[in-house]
Order: structure tokens, then C-alpha cells, then sequence
DNA sequence: TAGATTGTTAATCGATTAACAATC
DNA sequence: TAGATTGTTAATCGATTAACAATC
């Protein structure tokens, strides 16, 4: 019984087809074909159906996919049906808006702490959780039962927190730090790097602007 | 003379080989081989001579690449050495997270303009820029040659305000609404869909959960 | 049953890696 | 010059798209 390894391209696309599956069932739809799905996402419809039969078989010849039971399975597969509990280092503005998301908890993942190496802040309360100071990090960590870091802190901070959260047992870390962080491959690391993002739409919108002046491009 | 079109993922690699540089030319260094960069970025070699090779022959037979220059000249691909004027739409948490990093500006991403619908904001100030009226919008973006516009709200709010920026000629919008914009082919549009971030995280782990007890199918 | 639409195999396309001649 | 290392072509690998038989 193998467990084909299924391309990170593909579980990228997941939480997409999560959202408009999402949209999709509030709207009261209840069925939706490869066909239709693909003028919605704009994605083709071999891609859908390609996508999804790496995990099971979903969908029904002549019918095509039901719209809430899609929706559930996708959540399973990307694990949003076990409860997560995150601790968030940085209590700065970043730190701030993720605790405040609430859209987060309602997916499961829960903030349990809040640190800070801040003495200001240690103390405060963010959305009534308790800014902590970073010498209780591995205690809380292990008491809580955490499986998540969110690292909202500066480059050097950030390695240094990595390092800290390994030692404890920590199964994924969130890294919202302009750094690459090392850790052994049974921790997991999804980087939000913004400067990164930023600097792609940079370059697109020079790059169409040069493409559009002088020679005739499109429009 | 034919633009060959460059590929999204040589682009999105360009940032972290301009974050790699800037990091080696901090230390001194003066020259790099396409072997040695590879180790420290764990990239292969031959990724990084195709990459590079996409724009210009930057480096030199027999020696190498010169640091300083190709940094600078990442950098210049990437549009950094023009300065970009964004106008920030949301002063919420995210909002404020954003015009206080200061390294976007050190980048020539300056924020000229902060909106937002909440009366109580409207007035205040976020590092010195006041938050105005989102009625100001369509003039301000005309008479400050606003080129970006960043998208820290709700997703009605953000494809509402997508639709007001497009009509007064932005040319890219930084959207971190859950939502995706439709606009003209002109605009560019790059995301940053935070929960898809973290559903990411949460699949790798439960997958890695799962590969490594027992086995035999899942669960 | 006939029509619709999936699941899946095969074909194509694009991106990555390997190899090596060019050249500093 | 000899050694190093690029730029670039060719080979491989993986991902996307097309096609169609299976089947609801």
C-alpha cells in the first residue's frame, strides 16, 4: 500500500479550492461539476479533477461533486478538523494582528500564549490572552500541549526562538521573519516572507510597463 | 531583439538571491561561484547560473560572480531603485503592522496615504501619516502618483476599494484580503492569503503526523 | 437507456538538473 | 598557460493539459 508523495504545487492549491467550496456552500449549491468549478476559479478542469484524485475519489460520473461533502474532505485533508494550539513570539503589530483574526480560532488554530521580550508589554493582554515573558517559552510550551510557533520577531530573535521551540517538541513553525530558519526536517516551517511579495509586484509592474511602452505589446 | 518571458518562479526566487547577497556583501565578500552560493542556499548551482542567465551574463569565466554588483543589479530587476508610492487601505492591525516596517521604505516603498472607513481613525496618525477619509481616496491616488495600493481590510471592502484604485489608473495592488481581485490585465495583483499560509502548515504537519506512526492507509 | 461527467492514462509543456565547450 | 567557473545546450524530471473509456 504506498503512499504516493503528493507535490506541495498541489497543496498549495488546497486552501483555494477550500475557500470557493466554502463560498459555494453558503450560497446553497449543492453540486458542482469539474466544468463548472473551473469557470469559476479559473483554473482548468483536468487540473481539478487531477488534484483531487490524489487523495480519493470525490467525486460521481454523471453528477460531479457535492458541494458540502468536498468542502468537508478538503478540510480534513488539510487538517482543519483537529484543534491546533500556537504560541506567538512577538507581541508587536504583526504579533497583534494575528491575534486578533479571529477567523484563525474559527479554523481551529488557537492561541495559546503570547511572548514578548518587551518588559512593557509583559503583562498586557492581547485579546485577553497574557503577554508572556520569553523565560516561561519552553514550560508553556510543553504544558500546553503547542504544535505551533508564529514567529513575529526580528531576524536574529527569530533563530534564536527557532531553536527554543525545537528543543521543545514544537511540530511547525509559521516564520514571519525575513530569515531562513534551520531546523530538522520533522519540523515543519511555512515562511511568510512580505518583503518578498512586495518586491514581485515591484518587478511585475515595471516589467509590464517597460513590455507596454515602446514596441507594440498587447493593447 | 525578442523579451523572452521570464517565468514566476525564477521571479520569485530573485528576492531571497538579493536577501542571500546583501547578506554577503555585509560581511565583506567579494566574489561568489555559482557552487559556493549554492551550498549556502541550498539551491543547485546550475539553478542559479539558468536564473541569472535569464536577465544578463553577470558573471565572469573562471571567477565567478562579483557580490556587489550582482546584488545591485538584482536589485534594479527587481525595481528597487525607483521609489514606489502606495497608498494603504485598512489602518487596522495589519495596516499599522505594515506602515511601521520600516524596511519597505528603506527599500523605496514609501507610504504616502492611510485610509480607512472607521471615524474613530480618521484623523489619527500611524507614524506620522494621518489616516484620511476613504472619500479622499480617488484624489489623493491622482495627485500623489500613488502606484500601489496595499489592501488590509475585509474582502467586500477590498474588492470595492480594488475597483476605486483600478478606476483611477494604480498599476499594482498588495491584497491581503481572502478574497481574489478581478482586474484588467494591467494591474498586478500579488496576494498574501494568510490562512492559506497556515492551512499549508497545518497539512504538512498532520501529513508528517501521520507518515511517520505506523502506518497502513489513512486514518 | 442516453447523457453527463468522472477517474485515469497518455501527450504535452515547462522547469530543473547535468554536462561541457567557451573563456576569463 | 592551466585551472576555474561561467554560459548554454541537452537530458531529465515533474506538472499540466488533453483525451477517452468507465460508470453513474
Amino acid at each position: 500500500m504506498e503512499e504516493k508523495e503528493i507535490s506541495q504545487a498541489v497543496i498549495s492549491r488546497l486552501p483555494r479550492y477550500f475557500r470557493y467550496l466554502g463560498e459555494l456552500k453558503d450560497t446553497g449549491k449543492e453540486r458542482i461539476s469539474s466544468q463548472e468549478l473551473s469557470g469559476i476559479m479559473k483554473v482548468t478542469a483536468s487540473q481539478i479533477r487531477q488534484d483531487l484524485n490524489n487523495f480519493s475519489k470525490f467525486g460521481q460520473q454523471g453528477y460531479g461533486y457535492n458541494v458540502e461533502f468536498l468542502y468537508t474532505e478538503i478540510g480534513k485533508i488539510l487538517g482543519l478538523h483537529k484543534k491546533h494550539h500556537l504560541v506567538l513570539i512577538g507581541a508587536g503589530n504583526l504579533g497583534q494582528a494575528i491575534a486578533n483574526y479571529m477567523n484563525f480560532e474559527k479554523r481551529g488554530f488557537i492561541i495559546s500564549g503570547i511572548f514578548d521580550i518587551d518588559q512593557d508589554l509583559i503583562g498586557k493582554k492581547v485579546r485577553d490572552i497574557p503577554v508572556r515573558s520569553m523565560e516561561e517559552l519552553e514550560s508553556f510550551v510543553k504544558e500546553h500541549n503547542i504544535d505551533i510557533g508564529v514567529l513575529t520577531i526580528p531576524k536574529d530573535a527569530a533563530v534564536e526562538a527557532a531553536k527554543r521551540l525545537v528543543s521543545c517538541g514544537i511540530h511547525g513553525i509559521w516564520n514571519f521573519a525575513h530569515v531562513d530558519l534551520n531546523v530538522p526536517e520533522d519540523v515543519l516551517v511555512e515562511n511568510v516572507h512580505l518583503s518578498d511579495s512586495l518586491m514581485k509586484l515591484s518587478y511585475n509592474i515595471n516589467r509590464y510597463g517597460e513590455s507596454k511602452s515602446g514596441r507594440s505589446g498587447k493593447q
